[in-house]
DNA sequence: CTGAAAGCGCTTACAG
DNA sequence: CTGAAAGCGCTTACAG
């Protein structure tokens, strides 16, 4: 059914070596050849097997990439970058995800065996780095996307937690803001202590405490819950630095209940910049992290890898950026 | 250095015939020497590699997936979905994106040809009905996600759009909404042709009349500057049925700038229900369409398919479903 | 119940 | 510059 190189080889008068070399354009091959070859190609509609490619030589020209979940919101913008990297080197991109425990992972290691793909990209499902960790020891090329701060021995792409941290920090400052609520996302996360401590470490420069520290877990009913509780315990905060916007979209909600308006009452600042944030009620500011630049990033680093050349274990840092929308105006 | 089936046959002192009708339980086999050969594969972690597999059987036990974009507020719904059926039946999934236009049309074909998966799941990018249409005559299993009224000749799973449409009608009727603004998404779209058909004829049993209908591009700024445009001419409406949320935002906002109360003073009604309808400022009301089954029925029916059993080529229909939230408050 | 051999569709030394 | 042959790692008649 389908045409292989034996048919055109045939059609071409000619061997399945020849075939072969004008298609790795090999050079060594007569000009005039190798146009007739070419012409047989076309003609026929030839497309060499990927899978009888691989065989023979070993990579399959895939990469694979895992993610704990494709409906976080800013894990479609990772993807795009991911797609669009790969797509462009004519590579295939396999996606895995992780999220039914042991079975899934079981599952997905012997897909690593089963040789199905040259490298790994990966957004790192919790509790998955020991795993990774073999994986890439026994010869995988692995990238991480966000690393969570757990400074694995592979390569990763992250960005500027610290100085993000830092920027949210200057900004409320800069408006007048003397009592900031921090809410962060879980503290076993790197990313995590990073923007509280470049939180601290600015608000501590300008003489403002950080006394009001609640760790959460970076969803929107968590910000919600966190919010109303302080409230009702009366505690005072006149801004908040939520560690993601999910969270920060909560805490809005929260302070809206209250009857305090965002943000002459309190400015809210989240992180990360998810397409939904210029649509809240007041619009978002937030820290931008640009996830599919570090998706790009992170695929570009792996196929670099597969090309055979050494890429930095150190982890590539992008830039964030403090976006300002209504919940945080500029000062 | 990866171990392959004539080591695992030579290990355990029998020939890669038997190794093979172990692997893949075709019985005939004594079952102590199945013991045996098991008990190495364990040892040695053995895998087969899926690419000699497939050369061999003639299948990839791989799917495709079509996607126009990864960022579209409901596509990680959808391939979640795709994902975690493919997965659990032991497929893997190869993700392409048609986002470069006729470049990367070609390069998807070719990947076709080249025999890379077995079968395809499309979220149609626009215009390549004709592309997957040929594919489908040439013997490619495909099933489209989310026809878009097209009604091609291969299997395809929808929602409910015209039952969805007089759902949102009954809904703002009930609550005595009378002059209702209808905006829609791209008239080409047999999916918008059915919502507003629905929404017409229940408010036309209900002898409301739906005189003010605008045609859109489902983007949120699209949104905003129809309902801006259509309030500074002066016209009047006390509902809106936008025929996506995204663009259902954007109207909310323009109402907003305008001073008007949502849902006091014009109700507002959605489409989809994207993840961040319930956090909208007040939160949406829409029509839910259920992309996660969608995406899940789906790659059920494709992987019927591939086992070799036929599949319904009328289109499966699954249900939409009124979501009341405060933006449209039941009646 | 078991194995030798051919075949899946390519690539790659090796020889000419 | 070109081709015959071996090999990639499996599966599957075919024979015993």
């Amino acid at each position: 059914m389908a045409v292989t190189i034996a048919d055109v080889a045939h059609a071409a008068g000619v061997s399945k070596t020849t075939v072969s070399r004008v298609l790795n354009t090999r050079g060594e091959v007569d000009a005039s050849t190798a146009a007739r070859v070419r012409e047989v190609i076309n003609r026929m509609g030839y497309v060499p097997s990927s899978g009888a490619v691989g065989l023979a030589r070993g990579n399959s020209r895939t990469v694979g990439m895992l993610v704990p979940s494709l409906t976080w919101p800013w894990m479609g913008e990772v993807l795009q970058g991911v797609v669009d990297t790969v797509e462009a080197a004519d590579f295939g991109l396999l996606l895995f995800t992780c999220n039914r425990g042991t079975e899934s992972v079981t599952r997905f290691t012997s897909q690593v065996s089963a040789r199905a793909f040259d490298g790994l990209l990966v957004v790192e499902p919790e509790n998955t780095l020991d795993m990774l960790t073999a994986l890439h020891r026994e010869g995988l090329p692995v990238v991480l996307i966000d690393d969570r701060g757990h400074h694995p021995e592979f390569p990763s792409v992250t960005a500027t937690n610290f100085e993000g941290g830092a920027s949210a920090a200057r900004h409320l400052l800069a408006d007048g803001r003397r009592k900031p609520l921090v809410l962060t996302g879980p503290a076993r996360f790197g990313c995590v202590r990073d923007r509280l401590a470049g939180f601290r470490a600015t608000c501590g420069e300008h003489g403002v405490g950080v006394d009001l520290v609640v760790e959460g877990d970076f969803t929107e009913t968590d910000g919600r819950r966190v919010v109303r509780r302080l409230l009702a315990a009366g505690r005072e905060f006149d801004a908040v630095f939520a560690h993601n916007d999910l969270a920060a979209v909560g805490v809005m909600g929260a302070l809206r209940d209250a009857g305090l308006r965002v943000p002459e009452d309190v400015a809210v600042i989240g992180f990360d910049d998810i397409p939904m944030a210029p649509h809240t009620e007041p619009s978002l500011s937030t820290v931008r992290q640009p996830m599919r630049e570090m998706g790009e990033t992170a695929a570009r680093m792996l196929l670099t890898r597969l090309a055979g050349e050494e890429i930095p274990t150190a982890p590539v840092v992008l830039p964030t950026e403090m976006i300002t929308r209504r919940s945080a105006p500029a000062g």
